[in-house]
DNA sequence: CGGGCAGACTTACCGTGTATGGGTAGAGTG
DNA sequence: CACTCTACCCATACACGGTAAGTCTGCCCG
């Protein structure tokens, strides 16, 4: 409201300046925190105690605060994958890109928003490219063509990156133990399938503590089962 | 601005009075002509010939029109399915559940928004559970027990639905022939192995037309290694 | 010391979702 | 025909979103 003055410099922080860098690290931290909703361009400045506009210097608008943010959590995957200790590709390319691809979504876990963003942006960035090439490179070790290389990028699709999509979430908390039973009295008719698979999990896991679905668990399986589907091709067409 | 006449009133349509229904049928008539984000709530009033507001004594709210806009798909989707033709599961599990998904698919392919959409529903529509009880059933019918058909919807995860998420789109118009030489030129060292790829797809498909990723083969092709993987699982655990 | 200028701030605008408080048409009554 | 009742529908207003345009300020270089 009132013209900054000397008095309030001094009671501030020294007041680092801005930069692309530190803002889109504020952007990933908001987004952690209070979740993506919560990313506008006011409250992202807020963050780095500075007005909306002030980010104007350093991105474009809100379409590349995103695109940042993306490029940000990339870069993470990029440490992450090259850190990775696993066999070589030429002695074991399944081995090898299944622990790649396990690092990588490593780094979603972090940061769970980051897949809804992703699926958002229309432009593909370079290091995305960056990360197939490397995921082509352990495949061409392996001994694929680079045509089943690039049909296995299609299975694979966004699994090679470590993240697929579910087409319904455990939703743990909602359905509380006891209106369970409630709600699958009602649904036995309409979904004797679904009924019947979830009540044989639930037997099976009677304390849910590890949950019904064990994210993990299930990713890993579907992913060696996509490598395996892929490998007899490979060995198929050679 | 000036109140609504008797005159007015007999230059206009009869006025058909809003119903739910024919709210979120009019969203998806603009969400398939202008695209997702000209979903407004002030635009879809125009497109029914009414003001925001009134559409508020027909859905709760914003969330509730995209929810109901899923649902018409859904329905969409159940439409085609029922409507397939394919050997019995218990014949052929996978043909069966093949066709089921390409007929799902068809369905988004006319709604290219609709995955979009879908993925922001953080409630499960009792649609989504009935289509996942007929995938179960079919399923079942080939065999599985209920714990593989629930590993089955995992790694089919959206694929189930007919649509998956991919890295990078085709994006062919944007790399006109021209560029896309120049640019590879500048990648061919950073992206070897991209560039490599793309070089032998490219030169296996000279005139492009078909387009460089035909998204139904590879859709395809990614769906058949699944339920091959699948069916060995399944061959296995019995 | 003075001019320039980059980076931060201020103000203002429009578009979004939606709460609130009237109208208004048309059916049902006497 | 008048009169209510009720289910709709509209106009207005607000908070919050992104962002265009103009203003201020401190620092560097001449």
């Amino acid at each position: 409201m009132t013209p900054r003055t000397d008095a309030d410099e001094l009671t501030e922080q020294p007041r680092i300046p801005l930069s692309r860098r530190r803002v889109l690290r504020a952007a990933v931290r908001l987004a952690d925190r209070d979740g993506l909703d919560s990313l506008t361009m006011r409250r992202l400045a807020q963050e780095v105690r500075a007005e909306a506009m002030s980010l104007y210097h350093h991105v474009a608008n809100k379409e590349a605060v995103l695109d940042g943010v993306v490029e940000v959590i990339l870069e993470e995957i990029m440490v992450a994958v090259d850190k990775v200790v696993a066999p070589s590709p030429e002695d074991d390319w399944q081995a090898a890109l299944r622990a790649r691809i396990l690092a990588a979504r490593e780094v979603f876990l972090r940061h769970r928003w980051a897949p809804q963003v992703l699926e958002t942006r229309t432009t593909t960035s370079p290091l995305v490219i960056a990360y197939i090439d490397h995921v082509i490179a352990v495949l061409r070790a392996g001994g694929f063509s680079f045509d089943l290389a690039h049909r296995a990028l299609h299975v694979l699709g966004s699994r090679a990156l470590g993240f697929a999509q579910e087409l319904f979430q455990p939703d743990g908390a909602q359905t509380a133990n006891a209106e369970a039973a409630a709600m699958m009295e009602q649904m036995v008719d309409r979904f004797p399938n679904v009924v019947g698979m979830l009540a044989e999990a639930i037997h099976d896991d009677p304390d849910g503590t590890l949950g019904f679905c064990d994210d993990q668990f299930e990713f890993e399986f579907a992913l060696d089962l996509i490598l395996e589907g892929l490998e007899r091709r490979r060995a198929a067409g050679s």
